[in-house]
DNA sequence: TGTACATCAGTGAACGCGCGTTCACTGATGTAC
DNA sequence: TGTACATCAGTGAACGCGCGTTCACTGATGTAC
């Protein structure tokens, strides 16, 4: 622990940090990579970052403030991810095809984030608000969306394609995001967490094709 | 706090217990119910039994012994929640809407259970592993069947009623357990938290005949 | 350009917290004779 | 039926743990004159 600390944190030759806040925070990220959001310990940011224990509160008020700027990261990340894979559809591709396209690649962004970045991803659901998923720019990707706005507008790509009939369109971002939510958490926590890697990625297919139909 | 463990305890008369060991494992489940898993403290349950912290070593092994009958526990109730969904249905019911009847009370009844009673919900998935959720008998219903066995069984007269291609049978479990456990999840700790308990309702049906359909 | 001074980032020491767990014990109970 | 004794359920006291957080401090930095 203490070899650890020592090669994460270089001894100083300043009295001044620099950057401690963002120090800090990328300490806090990697805690909540390396084991979700009860990993996310203020006293090991502060070991990582060379410093002194109390010293995090120049930067932030509590332990909670510095988990919610960890969470903001994660949803950013995730929105990120998302965006990716978005992207690889092409992005002038519309047409009903390319609507289906869009919503499974939303749903195959979601589920990458979840299954290679676990600890992220818990740590993005750490608290149990809406707020996050949507409208704060600091958690949204580089579109400037949040994933749950990400996930809006393949659906309405969807509705507009005609894929998706106008009467069920609201509130279909609950059913899809409940199917691929539901898959990644029983991969993550659950009884699919031992199956091999192939397999998950069929099963998770399925998922999607579950969601493209039933919606 | 030491109030509320006296009116928990009422001061033994007797030197033994008389039945130490159920006492801290239902008082595990209390704390359980209320909390969650991390709610399920040692320290705590024997508190309420009346009793000094190391006398539960006389009973369980360690703490994430007393956690695991806890959790078995949790799961037969989640079984017992769901056979009582089922039987509203009729049992003797057979026929293509019999099955379909049936899935959606295995659905319903694992919605109820983990809405009602989220902290034992929360704790059945404790531990990352598919022990538990099938073969176990400490862990099932009345019927003698697990959570996962329920829903197989109402998979299979699906196929059998022919409202499932023999083709998609296969792993069926996992597309409808990831639908409404991902539904579940949402709501309990995640952006539909706040939502009415009436539009939480309606969406849980929308949920399950996606899944009805999608299959 | 040089000096005086205010600022405030990081220090050092200490708290109280409740937890799980270990140890050597005591004394009520139930069994063997 | 009565006594001696072994069993072992519950006691009492104590550990070490790492945590978040508070306090009064010190000394490098950057600004005002």
């Amino acid at each position: 622990m203490t070899r650890k600390l020592r090669s994460k944190a270089p001894a100083r030759t300043t009295y001044r940090h620099g950057d401690l806040r963002r120090a800090l925070l990328e300490a806090g990220i990697a805690l909540a990579r390396a084991g979700g959001p009860d990993a996310v310990v203020l006293r090991e940011a502060t070991r990582r970052a060379g410093v002194v224990p109390n010293a995090a509160y120049r930067h932030f008020a509590s332990r909670q403030d510095l988990l919610e700027a960890v969470r903001s990261a994660a949803l950013s990340e995730l929105a990120k991810t998302m965006e990716a894979e978005i992207a690889l559809v092409g992005r002038g591709k519309s047409g009903e095809a390319g609507a289906r396209a869009n919503l499974r690649a939303v749903g195959a962004g979601y589920l990458r984030f979840a299954l290679t970045e676990t600890g992220l991803f818990r740590t993005a659901f750490a608290t149990p608000e809406f707020r996050g998923f949507t409208g704060d720019p600091a958690r949204a990707g580089d579109s400037g969306l949040g994933p749950f706005e990400l996930l809006s507008a393949a659906l309405d790509q969807m509705a507009q394609a005609g894929s998706l009939p106008a009467e069920r369109r609201p509130g279909a971002e609950f059913l899809a995001w409940s199917a691929v939510h539901g898959f990644a958490m029983l991969v993550i926590d659950g009884p699919l967490h031992t199956v091999s890697r192939g397999d998950i990625h069929a099963i998770g297919e399925r998922v999607i094709a579950m969601v493209e139909k039933g919606l």
